[in-house]
DNA sequence: CTGCTGACGGTAT
DNA sequence: AATACCGCCAGCA
């Protein structure tokens, strides 16, 4: 399933659905990830984009800032649904904090791989 | 083509 | 620990 959006933001969104449940990243990990490091905002605002298709398959909510903490932005409540997700997922937090150490995605080999790939076919 | 609009991150106070 | 500042750039009307 192609995710909505088009060039840069697609890349976006392939590599946030290569991030297994239960990790997380940060927007900036997601960028250059993506071939785009430092393009940290960019990716925030992919991520607002899709708003538009609630349909996507992208986990978004595994997607936070690098300091931990749950991105304000979006629709009102749309942060404690992250949290809520995050949660579900096993994700513990210190205050309003991930426990980065813990739960942090640091790809592979095999990971970068799989992700090569996809970002491949995703044109 | 121009302008507007946004889920950030690192560093310096 | 909490703010404040700047640099970041892709879509779409």
């Amino acid at each position: 399933m192609t995710p909505v959006g088009r060039g840069f933001r697609v890349r976006v969104y392939t590599v946030v659905r290569a991030i297994p449940e239960g990790r997380v990243a940060g927007y900036g990990d997601v960028a250059a990830l993506a071939g785009a490091a430092g393009a940290a905002r960019q990716v925030g605002y992919a991520m607002a984009a899709l708003r538009d298709d609630p349909a996507a398959p992208v986990p978004w909510h595994r997607v936070i800032r690098s300091t931990g903490a749950i991105a304000w932005g979006g629709e009102p409540g749309r942060p404690l649904l992250q949290r809520a997700l995050l949660e579900a997922e096993g994700v513990a937090f210190a205050g309003d904090r991930v426990d980065m150490a813990r739960h942090r995605w640091r790809p592979d080999r095999q990971d970068l791989e799989a992700l090569l790939d996809a970002l491949e076919a995703a044109p």
